[in-house]
DNA sequence: CTACTAATCGCAATCGTTTGCAGGAGACAT
DNA sequence: ATGTCTCCTGCAAACGATTGCGATTAGTAG
């Protein structure tokens, strides 16, 4: 049984409608590999389905991301979905130069997490959690730029 | 001579035109106590200019950040500015309960920036940095809820 | 002070996202 | 299969933010 196939059931389950758009919808992130952007979701549904509107795809990715099945991360300024990872949960470092994202582990953020709440007592949201930056093949470019 | 009048210097020196309307713009966030709202910036620059037009607030603010002199504060998810921090930069914890912004030390993400170098070469951007959660005081607010 | 030039502005159009609303269609009982 | 009840959808309007464009104006030179 697939986590895709799992998603539908979470639907259902939990008192929610399953439509032809919303199954039309979580195929196309879980066909796309990694991130999609809202867009793309779109573009995907549509070749299924023409009349699907931009509201609806809106609309179901945020409840899949409330029922847990999708993922929101945030790519430049623009958020991006993805299947929630089963293995667990990760965060995004993402290229501000490729605007390629790479998945970390909880753990590095782990001690940062305590020490806020030992300190401060602020509790930090880090699950939806993306560190934007340079990544080291952008950074190696940068240094030693080939010939143009 | 205050940091309000040195920002002016620095559009100056930077080759921008000093306009009525920038000089308002920025005289309203050195005004405000703290992070505003570009809604409010807006608000204010009308004050003594009616017919600023909220695209040059967000231009200006855009190109006060570019100098430096402003500083963007994400709180929610809409943009806030403050002048930058002549005592050095510092970092926010932002509540998604009350919305107070709460400064970090950089000292608190000195390790972490560490790691994410010699784990992966990837270099974070950490000056537009802010971290959303829950503060202390709501926190116990969630604890223990007063009598309705 | 006047004239010139390019930066800057206000306006309006546009973008990506969200929301209100009326009609359409899942789910369930009969 | 039919009906009933809501949830859900598509459409269009609205929102905050950005951009193109012609008009205005800051800065500089004469």
């Amino acid at each position: 049984m697939s986590t895709h196939d799992r998603a539908l059931g979470t639907l259902r389950e939990m008192g929610y409608r399953l439509t032809p758009q919303r199954m039309l919808i979580l195929a196309a992130v879980a066909e796309g590999d990694g991130h999609m952007g809202v867009d793309e979701v779109h573009r995907r549904a549509k070749e299924a389905y023409p009349y699907v509107d931009i509201a609806t795809i809106y609309r179901t990715l945020h409840l899949l991301k409330k029922l847990g099945v999708v993922t929101e991360v945030a790519i430049g300024d623009r958020l991006h979905y993805e299947l929630t990872d089963p293995a667990g949960k990760h965060h995004h470092m993402v290229c501000r130069r490729c605007h390629g994202a790479f998945n970390l582990s909880p753990h590095y953020l782990e001690e940062f997490h305590s020490t806020l709440m030992s300190e401060f007592g602020f509790e930090p949201d880090l699950e939806h959690f993306s560190i934007t930056g340079v990544c080291a093949p952008c950074r190696e470019k940068d240094a030693a730029p080939d010939k143009v």
